[in-house]
DNA sequence: GTCTATAGAAGGATAGAC
DNA sequence: GTCTATCCTTCTATAGAC
């Protein structure tokens, strides 16, 4: 009989690369940095991602599946839509003063792949439309106007550029915008 | 006899990168891009810019003059420090909205070179550090408090990171802001 | 022995630097 | 233009599990 092949070898490489592109960006880091971090040969990572377009997708997938697990999470406890909105922004906020924080994966990979259009800006940008869209959910759920929307959105923006020490300025107003809309 | 050297030279140089820099990033455009749309020779560029390291810096130190320049006109016609600060932040918002806009060069350039301590990156955050605190000195000029200048640092980070159609947002959002603590 | 793994060299393109 | 280094990718050689 052959070898029986490592079961979670692609999520083993798929960690070790998500870290490094998260960290460095995913120009900066090289096939062979990912081949190392993740301990394996180059042939079993260009099994699993046949190029480097494809392992950044996989990251962003990746990314995504973490941010919605998380955003899941916070807004477990949150009862009604303004709950929710709230719980969503200082979810967001509770990352961004996360030591190791180096800002959006989605927008940090629209900045660095800026005017390409591949899969994983393609995911990138959906990530952002369909986040965009909750909140516009959200805020609508209980009679919020466009222009909270706008605003709420605005704040998510900056409390992502920002540095970690705004956070909880952004998370105050947002609670303070929403709940003097009620 | 020697071939007298052609003056702006550099400035030819230096516009041309800062271009390809701008709209597609630094990492992205290789030096030999640079020199065909410089339509220059290679060791032409390299004895004005002896790296691309300083080749970056020089474009960071270009678009802050040039931003420099732009808000010092914006700022011409407003009379006073509340005035100022909203039309800082309608100038930020002209920008945003113009064709081919791409964000905020320093912005960009820390991310793409996120973690890094160069010349550049030096000075991208001294922008912004120098930015922040114009922002804090027009606010305590006219007595407003730290909250403020707080909450219109993360417009100006939300203007800069988010769409174009939401300048207008920022703007009007900022402009209530300031008239409503005077 | 057979299959899969790793390690490393090779290829081809492109980068920065002179 | 050239030189060297590095990048992504492929391929070869070898070691290890079945």
């Amino acid at each position: 009989m052959a070898r029986t092949p490592a079961p979670g070898t692609r999520e083993t490489i798929l960690t070790a690369a998500a870290g490094l592109f998260y960290e460095h960006g995913v120009r900066a880091v090289g096939m062979a940095q990912v081949v190392e971090a993740a301990g394996c040969g180059k042939n079993l990572l260009y099994r699993h991602f046949p190029s480097k377009a494809e392992l950044a997708a996989a990251y962003l997938a990746l990314a995504r599946r973490e941010r919605e697990r998380s955003a899941t999470e916070a807004l477990r406890w949150a009862s009604g839509p303004r709950e929710q909105l709230i719980a969503l922004i200082s979810e967001i906020a509770d990352i961004v003063r996360r030591p190791g924080y180096r800002g959006c994966a989605f927008r940090n990979y629209l900045t660095e792949f800026r005017g390409e259009d591949d899969v994983a800006a393609r995911a990138a940008k959906a990530y952002l439309d369909d986040t965009r869209a909750e909140v516009d959910r959200l805020v609508g759920e209980w009679g919020g106007d466009g222009l909270l929307a706008d605003r709420i959105w605005l704040i998510i923006n900056g409390l992502y550029a920002g540095p970690p020490s705004q956070a909880g300025v952004a998370v105050d107003w947002a609670r303070e915008l929403i709940e003097a809309a009620g």
